[in-house]
DNA sequence: CTGACAGTTAGCCCTTGCGCTAAGTATCGG
DNA sequence: CCGATACTTAGCGCAAGGGCTAACTGTCAG
């Protein structure tokens, strides 16, 4: 079930606000490097990083066309986190008991 | 709706595994962080950090009761996750036909 | 009151991450 | 063919992240 090493690739990917600003803007439609690289206050260079991370992490897929590399958003990539939210809810659920138990004790 | 900066730490915090294990862990019920440490193969001043760092972005909560330190998950924080999901979703939903096209095009 | 126990603090190391500049390659338009 | 365009590559700088040891503080058990 989903491997550990991508879901983790997933997460560090994330937790980059200008990744996760391009992904946002990449739920618009496909986009060029340039184009969304204009909406950042880096260099090219830098940015171009970021697109690689999301790439290689597989939240994105990226085709060059000519001088012109496209970049895609990979919807089912993001269906990782989701599946790892899930997991979270399934273990607490029906331990809320324990939880509630706690909070009983430390305001007596 | 849901300050960037909080999403942000969330994100960061999420980043390291080991620190999702600890989340997964702390779904089971309230632990000790020695308890919790013990699990991992690090330090316990190392693995403090990910404590401080998981509770400086409110994703668990921690209260000292002699020299035992209980952490505790803190549920709603995950769900700023969640919203951002939601949001992603939304973003796309109705655009996919620009998608679609994109693709169609590539293929041809 | 003393030793063991559970964290904490301080400080160091090393890698990684993110940003930059400078220079290079590959199209494309004319 | 030539200049502009759209990335790419190379290499540097610096701060942050994650891990470690050593030494310290505050509890608790006896």
């Amino acid at each position: 079930m989903a491997n550990h090493q991508e879901i983790d690739g997933v997460f560090v990917a994330l937790a980059d606000p200008t990744r996760r600003r391009v992904i946002r803007r990449l739920g618009h439609g496909p986009t060029s490097v340039g184009d969304l690289a204009a909406e950042f206050p880096i260099t090219l260079p830098s940015f171009m990083k970021h697109v690689r991370t999301l790439e290689s992490n597989g939240l994105i897929r990226t085709v060059k066309t000519g001088r012109v590399r496209t970049c895609v958003l990979n919807r089912e990539r993001l269906e990782l986190v989701d599946g790892w939210l899930a997991e979270q809810r399934r273990i607490w659920e029906g331990r809320t008991d324990r939880l509630e138990q706690f909070v009983v004790e430390e305001e007596s």
